[in-house]
DNA sequence: AAATATACATAAGATTCCAATGCATCCAAA
DNA sequence: TTTGGATGCATTGGAATCTTATGTATATTT
């Protein structure tokens, strides 16, 4: 199944801040990379989306970076600030609290985990 | 718990389209009303929103409408299309199986139902 | 040698939602 | 009895978010 993309929105912010919460330090193309691996291609994240929202986290004072080279391809790495950390836990409890209103809402059985 | 307004995006169509395979019949101000009730006040469904909605569901033929007065005030009644029924079901299985993946990618754990 | 993957980024446009506003009716309380 | 709150429709302007397309460049695989 493959999502449609409305579903996405609203969530993005949080899957980076909690892609960033597990592996401490990421850049772009790994987090589409990882997301992709971890949902078995179901979540695609596309760059036009991503590179703004980290831009976005990162004026927000939530994300820090450090530029390396591979070689001379540029890496830019991302990690999460001390407020980022806590707008991590924030975040991602606001959205399990979210679905779990949803299932409620819309009748939907859930799976324990 | 307010839910920050980004999660809301993408699941109102959804939402409403449930209200409706639900309750056969409803108005505009009826399903905020009940979206209010059954998620305990963390949902609210503004007009501005909700409205355009409708009528974008109605432009794509998923919804029907009827208009009654109840005494001199308007009432537009919304109902399912057949194709609108399918279009619940597919929605709320979609959105049932994207919360499954949030779920596994964010670590969250859902109560059972 | 060419195609694919890696890696960054921006721009134009569509979609979606919110906040504000407007109109009108009904009902309860002051 | 009149005033405020609730009911009920709707639109508009603006903000936020995402997609599609494009651009640049290097590395790897075929």
């Amino acid at each position: 199944m493959i999502y449609s993309s409305e579903l996405i929105k609203g969530t993005l912010k949080t899957i980076v801040l909690k892609m960033l919460e597990d592996n401490r330090k990421m850049y772009g193309y790994e987090i589409t990379q990882k997301v992709k691996e971890l949902t078995k291609d179901r979540i695609q994240l596309t760059e036009g989306a991503l590179y703004p929202t980290l831009h976005a986290l990162e004026n927000d004072g939530l994300l820090t970076t450090e530029t390396e080279y591979i070689g001379k391809r540029m890496r830019k790495y991302y990690s999460l600030s001390p407020s980022g950390k806590g707008k991590a836990k924030e975040r991602v409890s606001e959205l399990a609290d979210f679905m779990e209103t949803m299932k409620l809402l819309l009748d939907i059985q859930i799976k324990p985990a």
